[in-house]
DNA sequence: TTAACGAACATTGCATGCAGTGTTTGTGCT
DNA sequence: AGCACAAACACTGCATGCAATGTTCGTTAA
């Protein structure tokens, strides 16, 4: 008899991935008593779950008024990219110094699967290829506590793409990403957290200029 | 009637307060009930500001045996300070931009005051003085994202100071927020930024020859 | 018809109950 | 004394109760 899982983390992760997924869009009333009935368990792991979510600014929460999945306006989707493109930067500084092989083999192996999505106009796939190539650079980067604000990051990032469409293009984006692996390649941290600054700044430009 | 703020806000601080000042150093159990009886709330509240307190890394929690303080390993202490490098850096980068005569009007201030500390050796409310000039260009560079994170890293290093002494010294702080003012007032972005990593890469250097 | 009002209903946030689990303490044995 | 073991105790995590508050919807008045 081990479970070791809270029943409120199970919650927890069922709610963030309904919201990140979108089935529970902007808006989306987060009710305690409702939830708890749907998933069959009590209030309690509910409730916690929520406040977690509050805290990862994945729900919004008002006093005797419970939470709602909250919409991320545009200066709160600015301020994101100004942490994100410090934050990725940072991490392809750390990964150019831990740059070996097993890295080198799995960044190749994205970029190759990238650029068949692109070829396919696969949006979808897109969006998990683009993540998988930020998330083996973060991990390179052996930095948990920038590797883990990246991630809140970019849940509110994706509740965000599903309003506003800021994708600077599947191409461009594939593009941008052989260029911080051969940033990354050559040894040189500057290059690299250049590399990968450039790549969001590229999108903050673009949010900035679409008011 | 208008509390408007939950019992379990009010834990949340007084607890974040006595574990930043040190009065439950790292070790300490966080016992619901124990907290509870205390502070005279039911165990709900508190249990509530607790799972707060281990979202932030301010409390450490296992399953089945509660929360305690944690202690910040060196590397756990590293990994915080390269997202601080990252970050504030970027607070800078944004506070250049939105320099006016009233950042440069309180900064000054606190330059000042922060000399006098200096000379009278006050180690405390150099601590003090150190935060209010980061808080101060956080605040200018309207990045709520930025700030949150910088907040959340600023915890975990204030329970890492009192076990390491990885202060660079007194007088060599004031220098480098000097360095940063100028940086700031010259309007120059990248100078902004520049000058700002180097203050906290110092430090790193420093935690990272300690081993 | 539409706007204002109020009663019925649902939810929130805090309090408390309880089974399972971990910890501590006291006891007996070597 | 030192150690094994068990019983007593305490705590965790989930379930549920409850008063206060918020929301909804039907009814009434203009």
């Amino acid at each position: 008899m081990e479970p070791g899982e809270r029943v409120g983390e199970r919650v927890y992760r069922t709610l963030r991935r309904r919201i990140l997924t979108g089935e529970f869009p902007p808006g989306t009333r987060l009710s305690v008593p409702a939830i708890a009935r749907e998933l069959g368990v009590s209030r309690s792991p509910v409730r916690d779950a929520v406040l977690q979510l509050g805290n990862e600014g994945l729900a919004q929460e008002t006093f005797n008024r419970g939470a709602i999945v909250p919409q991320i306006d545009h200066d709160q989707l600015v301020s994101l990219y100004e942490a994100r493109e410090a934050l990725e930067g940072m991490t392809a500084r750390l990964a150019t110094v831990n740059f070996g092989p097993g890295v080198r083999r799995r960044l190749l192996g994205i970029l190759d699967e990238h650029d068949e999505v692109v070829a396919a106009g696969d949006f979808t796939r897109h969006i998990d290829v683009d993540a998988a190539f930020h998330r083996e650079i973060r991990t390179a980067a052996c930095s948990p506590v920038v590797a883990r604000m990246l991630e809140e990051i970019q849940g509110q990032v994706m509740i965000a793409m599903r309003s506003t469409s800021v994708s600077g293009g599947m191409a461009h984006a594939v593009e941008d990403h052989r260029k911080i692996f051969e940033a990354l390649a050559s040894g040189d941290p500057d290059a690299g957290e250049a590399a990968a600054r450039q790549h969001i700044s590229r999108l903050t430009s673009l949010l900035r200029t679409h008011v």
